[in-house]
DNA sequence: TAAATAGTTTCGAATATTCGAAACTATAAG
DNA sequence: CTTATAGTTTCGAATATTCGAAACTATTTA
């Protein structure tokens, strides 16, 4: 390519590169970034061990061995799931000592989720079946 | 094996069969089964198409094919999200016709949805960094 | 009956998640 | 400095999820 002797160098090149079409951008709106964030908050939920692990902090702040204990788990295998939770920033954590201890980030988010916790119980026990409905439209 | 004379038969195998040693059997705890439950729900969730077409389902039913073009979405893959909330209860659907209609089955469970999706927001608000804490004992 | 429309299912490849094992870092106490 | 304890990270294999393509089912209309 040649450079124009206009002045700005390749403007049709770049009026091209900002052609919606041409280059689809990370336009997302903030409806797309809501979706994709509580889409993340619910893949980090989406795991028995994790859900226990954000229950145990709903009573306060716990050390990663003390939660080790009660929940049974391995420590490699308990802090992999901290850094999950940590990462979508669910869990926050303070260092005392050889003991770091984890909380919950938001009460309002483990508010939520212990709401949808709620829900569920109740479907448990109006009869637990929370299956597929065999039937469609077939007769 | 022969059967015992006394009565009921096969009592020390019974006895063997109930060991809870021996016999794991699906001795969940009502809590684990909820956690279970809670971590499959989230697992539907999470992903920016099923929560995309449950806030859809918000305003009432709907067909796979109007859901289809408004969410700008192939009628297979459509399909096959659809499928996962089916599975898990969470949508129930409607014959008329041609058309199958899909509605949330249960809306205390789209409300709690609805709940977390209003606190990301105004996370997402507050500035946004829901990011891992950079350090967490490292000076 | 055939054709059209709405929707579902199956298959397979690309991608992501999970967990144990092992190696690693950080702090405290000898 | 050495050891012990608490916790994290990396690696790799097993498993699960995703999506497009293609084939399929169900219903209506002609």
């Amino acid at each position: 390519m040649k450079a124009r002797e206009s002045g700005m160098p390749d403007e049709t090149m770049w009026k091209n590169f900002m052609r919606k079409e041409a280059v689809p951008m990370k336009k997302k709106t903030i409806d797309d970034k809501l979706f994709a964030l509580h889409a993340e908050v619910c893949k980090s939920m989406a795991s028995p061990t994790r859900l226990k692990v954000l229950n145990t902090l709903q009573n306060g702040e716990q050390s990663v061995d003390a939660m080790a204990k009660s929940l049974g788990l391995r420590k490699a295998n308990l802090s992999q799931h901290l850094a999950v939770l940590r990462q979508r920033g669910i869990v926050a954590t303070r260092r005392e000592g050889l003991n770091i201890y984890y909380r919950c980030a938001n009460p309002k988010m483990l508010k939520a989720c212990a709401i949808l916790r709620e829900v569920l119980l109740e479907q448990l026990r109006e009869g637990g079946e929370l299956l597929e409905q065999a039937a469609i439209g077939r007769k």
